[in-house]
DNA sequence: AAGAGACTCAACCGCTGATTC
DNA sequence: AGAATCAGCGGTTGAGTCTCT
């Protein structure tokens, strides 16, 4: 854009620069050449275009050679690239770019080249604008960089990397970078806390527990973005004396594929709590340190001082911010029931995800339990028979092992799945078709999307995006939901239609409120299709569903 | 209407890895 | 093996445009 003055003066191609020329500041070159800078005007273009057609991309300091444009090959190559290859699609991004883009950005951070590469006609450089102009908009507005139906799954992810032993390479490199970027990072995650500490009774008061790589990360070099993003006013100042701890998820997802939040049976609420900001405050042992970093020395013992690091790291991989989200909803919640109460909840149930071959009974009491347990128990018997639909989102390493189309991606995110990238290329076929066909931008839908449960849910990264396979790409992953037992999973197991619906959805107004119920409620007006997965609308939705479940579990 | 600030985007810069000599 | 060159990537800049007050 602007630059047209450029247009005017250089119309004429010095092929044959002048003398005068040589004096001018906007040229620049050796003592033989001297290349132009500044925009390009439209006889340049023709001449690129001309070379480039005539003898291909590529060797394009020979363009200045062959054609006297005074051009370097660097700005020959970034003006063919971004302006005037064929096929370059121009104009804003619709918003199913964008809700790819963020997907594409959460998985490689800022990998633009790579980005681009699978969004056909779109130029890093476009993309990088993009998602900048983005991280600013949202920072302005508080907003988190991602959806926080990502930090879920990212979440996911860790706890299955903790089940299975622990630290692997990938999160060895996660403690690096963590380290590294700690400073960024603590800043970032305090000021979410604090910014909420008025509404958020459960603030996290632990302190050090510095977020974790890939949802640090991801924002940019400089660190000028912090997972969540912090309100821009200047009102709305935070302390710095504690983080959020998150999770962080590792290229092991990519072979386990999702689900597993309550796969683990082993305090799965502990960790939630800990990536919600809950944990340190019940427990500040090590179970939660498995998979949180420290940023303060490891010399210095003493978990209260934070000692952010000051080197100066570029931050590459994705942020995952979803402690802030949705805050305010989380305002609303009651205060926290007892952790262990939920803790109980999620061991005395079977994993949801398991819910297909495993109906444990409840080893608690209570309504929900119950509810859940009947559930679940319909729900194996029902899907055993039904021999899982296709697009089951629940799909088990096993499953994967049939999807010659998974695995094709599965071999080829190795080439770029970052192992600290906050979410594996975990892949599970569902349409949600609730976002198809909107117009909003993907911001707009990302925050309705809280509070419809809708989760975007990644899918094979390493596919060019296409409207053709965006409803693939953009398939939602309900995972985790336990209140949507009382709605859309009801409906997958042939508890939600109807008069069952009703039923339930009054149980759980009655049982949790207007406000849950009211969430519980739109996320089940979705269609049977995106019933059959399970998720949470946000993070801070399934806290609270969570603490609404553990009053029950505790009341029963 | 005017000014300020935000936004957008083209282009440049520096760096890195690959290739060639 | 090492230097030179090339291609590409990501970060940054800056000017025009837009929006808000």
């Amino acid at each position: 854009m602007g630059r047209v003055s450029n247009e005017i003066e250089d119309e004429v191609l010095p092929s044959d620069t002048s003398a005068a020329q040589l004096n001018d500041e906007s040229y620049e070159g050796s003592t033989s050449v001297v290349l132009k800078k500044g925009p390009w005007t439209s006889t340049e273009d023709d001449i690129l275009v001309d070379y480039v057609n005539k003898h291909g991309e590529g060797n394009w300091n020979a363009v200045q050679k062959h054609t006297g444009l005074l051009r370097c090959g660097k700005s020959c190559r970034l003006r063919w690239a971004n302006h005037l290859r064929p096929n370059l699609k121009k104009g804003a991004f619709t918003a199913e770019e964008e809700r790819f883009i963020a997907e594409l950005h959460a998985k490689m951070g800022n990998k633009w080249a790579r980005m681009a590469a699978h969004l056909p006609g779109r130029t890093d450089n476009e993309i990088k604008n993009y998602w900048n102009t983005r991280i600013k908009r949202r920072q302005r507005a508080g907003l988190p960089l991602y959806p926080p139906e990502m930090c879920l799954q990212d979440f996911q992810e860790n706890q299955r990397n903790q089940s299975n032993g622990g630290l692997n390479g990938g999160n060895k490199m996660h403690l690096d970078l963590l380290q590294k970027n700690s400073y960024g990072i603590h800043g970032a995650i305090f000021d979410s806390t604090k910014d909420n500490q008025g509404i958020l009774p459960y603030a996290p008061k632990f302190s050090d527990v510095s977020v974790c790589g890939n949802m640090l990360k991801g924002l940019d070099s400089s660190s000028q973005y912090c997972s969540v993003m912090p309100p821009a006013s200047p009102k709305n100042k935070r302390l710095r004396e504690s983080t959020i701890p998150t999770f962080h998820g590792s290229n092991d997802t990519k072979k386990n594929g999702l689900y597993p939040l309550c796969k683990n049976r082993d305090n799965n609420y502990d960790k939630i709590s800990q990536s919600f900001g809950m944990q340190a405050l019940l427990d500040p042992g090590p179970s939660l340190h498995n998979s949180m970093c420290y940023s303060h020395s490891p010399s210095n013992g003493n978990p209260s001082t934070s000692k952010p690091t000051f080197e100066a790291v570029k931050l590459e991989l994705p942020s995952l911010q979803y402690p802030e989200l949705h805050l305010g909803r989380w305002g609303t919640s009651p205060p926290p029931p007892l952790l262990e109460s939920v803790d109980d909840f999620f061991q005395s149930h079977t994993p949801i995800s398991t819910l297909e071959s495993d109906c444990s009974s409840p080893q608690n009491s209570g309504l929900l339990d119950a509810l859940l347990y009947q559930a679940k128990t319909l729900s194996s018997s029902r899907n055993h028979c039904s021999d899982k639909s296709s697009n089951s989102s629940t799909a088990t390493p096993g499953d994967r092992g049939d999807n010659s189309a998974l695995n094709v991606y599965e071999t080829e995110w190795e080439d770029y799945a970052d192992p600290v990238s906050p979410f594996g290329a975990t892949s599970i076929l569902n349409e949600c078709p609730d976002l198809r066909g909107s117009e909003n931008s993907l911001d707009e839908q990302l925050s309705l999307q809280t509070f419809t449960g809708n989760i975007p849910k990644l899918e094979f990264v390493d596919k060019v995006w296409t409207p053709d396979n965006e409803n693939q790409t953009l398939s939602f992953l309900n995972i985790n939901r336990p209140d949507l037992l009382f709605a859309s999973d009801w409906n997958d197991l042939g508890f939600g239609h109807g008069k069952n619906q009703a039923i339930t959805t009054d149980t759980t107004t009655t049982l949790l409120g207007e406000d849950f119920a009211a969430d519980h409620k739109h996320m089940t007006s979705g269609t049977s299709q995106s019933s059959q997965v399970w998720g949470f609308g946000s993070c801070a939705t399934a806290a609270n569903n969570m603490h609404a479940l553990c009053h029950l579990s505790d009341l029963g």
